[in-house]
DNA sequence: AGCACGCCGACT
DNA sequence: GTCGGCGTGCTC
């Protein structure tokens, strides 16, 4: 261990806080302390308290430290594991990739301070050791003698209950020599999941490429791989393997998933493979559960965590395996805060870790499929439906030539086919990418469109609720009776459809239906949404209308029809990303068709059946599609080719937002493989109050886009009311 | 992030 | 006259 740092003698150390500062903190080191890196302490800053961790001594000395006599003492070391070097690297690296504060990344590691105190000691029972006195035993004092072996603690509710004896038995006892009050044992809260638990039997593609994943686990060094694979190949129980293999080495393992709270389904699957449920991290568990969570994790008491992205930042004293399921998903990033992708963290955090990383999907990202085209992946896919199930059949109906009747937008095509479903007794899904009734309220009138006084966008009606709601803003209102505009009476009208305007059509077409919508305002929290699966798979529904939540997944072994009722709907705008995002939403969309032994069948509604992306959809050959997506993007080095970071420029007055989008435009970087695009309003150009411009920057592969951006910034004076929000490779149009 | 300092409006 | 509104700036 290096000797404490110090500059004139007094010992120092860097402490960095869980602030938005530029760096760490330096503070004095009280003599009888003893600090390593790493060590969770406790402050003065400022007239206050806060906590931080003590960091690592820069390799080449500050320049101008702060003097010895402006250093403040550290109060006090928390009673905690401390982070370790892995876990302060991976924060330094976020913070360094993302341009962040360091302190703003430590933020999300230090998200729970509760935890960082000792664990309050639980109060129990113990055998006393044999004294002077016999105290006479009763039948109930030997009950309880009998259950309580020597060396063990009971608690005390527990060992009466355990005995059948009441409370004050044991305090009798108590006093008479034969039990002592003494400390619990910290209780195990989550189960230890036995890697030889026999989980369901795998077939043979499954079991070749569960061993492979479980050698990559067992090399104990980093590694990528990309687990492909169509939906319902088992890649669920391929990568549970490889969690196993991870168990087995006594290293632990996490398991990323987009949408935590609506994931029931996968939970089961993870008690039929482990006979334990695994711990869990999102952003709906209580504060309790949390600390308990946070600490098992410190003491590497929790083996297996299952997270939304935060849970990149638990601390994990010894990962060895780190899985990213559905790693296409674009709720992976975080954009408000620290700017990040967490698929992309995640490989960082394993490489760092000494561990592997699986990413997992059935239509993968092309920036995975990228990284294995250039080696630095390693590919792994299962071609087939796992126990014989098949792929849908995928066909496209043409809204051109066979519309749906005025005012409906269901085509006749479609109703036929859900019809018949229904018919059979199976199960039909209608999928819309649409929260509420209609996306549009218009005046016949005199044309007014409503829309959101802080947003640039429409205010989407929710008929229900009798709301006209804002979906970027809090913002609602009721439907005015009248138009704002021109005062006439009765003129507004709903344009274009949403899932609760397409369950008003089906309640017309098959009103002896049994319907449900599945959309994230209907269905509150994890609860609602197992609850809804549970009645799809025990066939209490006939026809589901859902939003892209249906998307992800489900397991609906009764489902055979998928309609998309408008598949060209993510087609517009012109984001980058776009086709590529469609094939994979109505991808995972139509697999959830047919999983069990009637076959599935999927119905596209389009206006341009020969779109490359229905195509795709149609010929099932989605290596192709992506293949030309690349050739698309590789020539003007467009991501993944390419790197790209957007410079978000906001401010309450619009004339403050373009002036500093316009300084940062003036002051652009330039050169061989650098391109700056803009300024020029974001697509949201009006977002919660605030006006918004973009900047892009747009660079080689080989060439880093943060100190571009560190001395661009840097030559931009940024006024008092203007923000300027860096976002690294962005994903999606903001 | 939070806390203090500072400079302008309606109140005991 | 002061109580308090939150804009600005600093924290080893």
């Amino acid at each position: 261990m290096k000797d404490t740092p110090t500059v004139s003698g007094r010992p120092r150390v860097p402490v960095m806080l869980p602030l938005p500062l530029a760096g760490a903190y330096d503070y004095a080191v009280p003599a009888p302390m003893a600090l390593r890196p790493g060590e969770f302490v406790s402050v003065p800053l400022n007239q206050r308290e806060v906590l931080g961790v003590v960091w690592d001594a820069p390799e080449v000395p500050e320049a101008n430290p702060v003097p010895d006599r402006r250093l403040k003492p550290v109060a006090s070391v928390l009673p905690a594991p401390p982070m370790t070097a892995s876990l302060r690297r991976f924060i330094d690296w976020v913070a360094a990739y993302t341009l962040s504060p360091p302190g703003a990344v430590l933020r999300m590691a230090m998200s729970v301070p509760a935890a960082l105190e000792a664990p309050a000691p639980q109060a129990g029972w113990t055998l006393a050791p044999p004294g002077n006195s016999r105290p006479r035993i009763t039948p109930e004092r030997q009950r309880v003698l009998d259950v309580l072996r020597a060396g063990e603690v009971h608690a005390g509710a527990l060992l009466a209950q355990a005995a059948g004896v009441s409370l004050g038995v044991l305090r009798g006892m108590a006093e008479n020599g034969l039990l002592r009050p003494a400390l619990l044992p910290r209780n195990r809260r989550f189960a230890r999941p036995d890697p030889s638990h026999p989980g369901p039997a795998l077939g043979p593609a499954q079991a070749a490429a569960g061993a492979a994943l479980r050698n990559r686990v067992a090399a104990q060094r980093f590694g990528v791989t990309l687990l492909t694979g169509v939906t319902g190949s088992g890649k669920t129980e391929v990568y549970l393997d490889a969690v196993a293999e991870c168990l087995a080495r006594g290293r632990q393992a996490l398991v990323l998933l987009p949408e935590i709270a609506l994931s029931t389904q996968w939970l089961e699957r993870f008690e039929a493979r482990f006979g334990v449920a695994p711990a869990l991290w999102h952003s709906e568990i209580t504060s309790r559960t949390r600390r308990d969570t946070w600490r098992a994790v410190a003491e590497g008491e929790a083996p297996v965590v299952v997270g939304a992205r935060s849970a990149l930042f638990l601390p994990f004293p010894d990962l060895g395996l780190i899985v990213v399921d559905e790693e296409h998903e674009t709720a992976f990033k975080q954009e408000e805060g620290v700017v990040y992708h967490a698929r992309d963290m995640a490989v960082v955090r394993a490489r760092l870790s000494q561990a592997a990383c699986v990413l997992v999907s059935a239509t993968p990202s092309l920036e995975s499929l990228t990284n294995v085209e250039a080696g630095r992946y390693t590919a792994l896919d299962l071609p087939e439906r796992h126990g014989g199930a098949s792929l849908p059949v995928v066909e496209v109906v043409d809204l051109r030539r066979t519309p749906p009747e005025r005012g409906r937008f269901l085509a006749p095509p479609l109703v036929e086919a859900v019809t018949a479903t229904i018919e059979r007794g199976e199960q039909a899904m209608l999928f819309l990418n649409r929260r509420g009734y209609a996306p549009l309220t218009l005046c016949r009138h005199c044309g007014h469109r409503m829309r959101c006084p802080n947003c640039t966008a429409w205010l989407v009606e929710h008929r229900a609720k009798r709301l006209l709601q804002c979906h970027h803003c809090g913002h609602a209102e009721p439907p005015p009776a009248e138009c704002p505009e021109c005062g006439t009476a009765n003129s507004l009208t709903a344009v274009g459809p949403g899932v609760e305007r397409v369950m008003e059509e089906a309640n017309a077409l098959w009103p002896d239906a049994r319907r449900l919508v599945m959309a994230s305002d209907t269905l509150p929290g994890p609860a609602a949404a197992a609850e809804a699966a549970r009645a799809i798979q025990d066939r209490e529904v006939d026809l589901i209308i859902g939003t892209q939540i249906v998307a992800k997944g489900w397991h609906f072994p009764h489902l055979t029809l998928v309609g998309v009722v408008d598949a060209d709907l993510g087609l517009a705008g012109g984001d980058l990303r776009a086709a590529e995002r469609t094939v994979q939403l109505l991808h995972q969309v139509a697999g959830r068709a047919g999983r069990a032994e009637a076959p599935g069948r999927v119905l596209l509604q389009s206006f341009s059946p020969e779109h490359p992306v229905m195509q795709a959809l149609i010929s099932g050959d989605l290596a192709a599609f992506m293949q030309e997506e690349a050739a698309m993007r590789r020539p003007g080095h467009w991501p993944p080719f390419g790197r790209l970071a957007a410079l978000i420029v906001s401010a309450e007055e619009e004339r403050e937002a373009d002036r500093t989008a316009r300084d940062l435009g003036l002051a652009a970087p330039g050169g061989e493989g650098v391109q700056v695009l803009g300024p020029a309003p974001a697509p949201l150009a009006l977002l919660r109050g605030r006006h918004r411009r973009r900047l892009l920057l747009k660079t080689r592969r080989d060439i880093a886009v943060q100190p571009i951006l560190r001395e661009w910034l840097a030559r931009v004076p940024v006024p008092n009311h203007v923000r300027v929000q860096v976002d690294v490779d962005p994903v999606g149009f903001l």
